[in-house]
DNA sequence: TTTTCATATTGCCATATAGCTATATATAGT
DNA sequence: ACTATATATAGCTATATGGCAATATGAAAA
């Protein structure tokens, strides 16, 4: 029960579904997700915590940066099965759509070591 | 994204889930949930209200009584499809288990006109 | 119409959550 | 070692949430 509901929360709320939609497209770094967001840095470390903590998300560091993708689900049932379905819900919706289409202008040099 | 994170948000109490998984047996009156799930019924009732605006659950009046039974899910294809999972998950739940357990021993009649 | 019972709504309190700023940590480069 | 950059954590505030008791509503029964 407590797994569960743990994924379900993460999925409450709209900045992390944003995460997991753009991540959809490719793996980002923290300081392509604030941008992307409009968050500010810790808020998207929270986030990011609280989609890793429900096996949503993984990372791995590269340098000073750490890198988040979707996770292949095989932490969590749950978190695999919203996943599968998140590849195919909410691309109408116009937040996601902008971010999207933001991301191909996004690289990690220019932007974040500015 | 703001009906999805509905439906998610609705997820997120395991008070809530535990209805759902009652509900997925038979329908219930508020009465009937009150006790299975041993929350004051105004609580109950709040649930069932936010579970209502998800999608997931429906009512009927019959008498005095309001039964609730779970949505078929033509309102909203994720409660629909999250309805689906709920079959089949969370059987094991020993609290689950309990309150299924104590279900067929529950008649409105005897319990609520009390 | 008065009472009774089932449910909903209101109002309150304690806790959880999402956001921020400030600070800590960790890694890279100088 | 010092600086700069990326990320995480701590601490704060405002709002949301879940619980309850008290009250309102609505239907059935006396």
């Amino acid at each position: 029960m407590k797994r569960f509901v743990r994924v379900m929360k993460a999925l409450s709320d709209p900045g992390r579904v944003k995460i997991l939609k753009v991540l959809g497209v490719r793996e980002l770094c923290v300081c392509e997700l604030r941008q992307l967001l409009g968050l500010a840095q810790p808020t998207v470390s929270k986030h990011l915590k609280i989609l890793e903590e429900a096996g949503l998300v993984d990372y791995r560091k590269e340098g000073s940066w750490i890198i988040y993708r979707l996770s292949a689900g095989e932490d969590s049932e749950y978190a695999g099965v919203m996943l599968g379905h998140l590849r195919g819900w909410l691309n109408e919706e116009p937040q996601i759509q902008t971010m999207v289409d933001r991301l191909p202008q996004l690289s990690r040099e220019r932007t974040c070591a500015a």
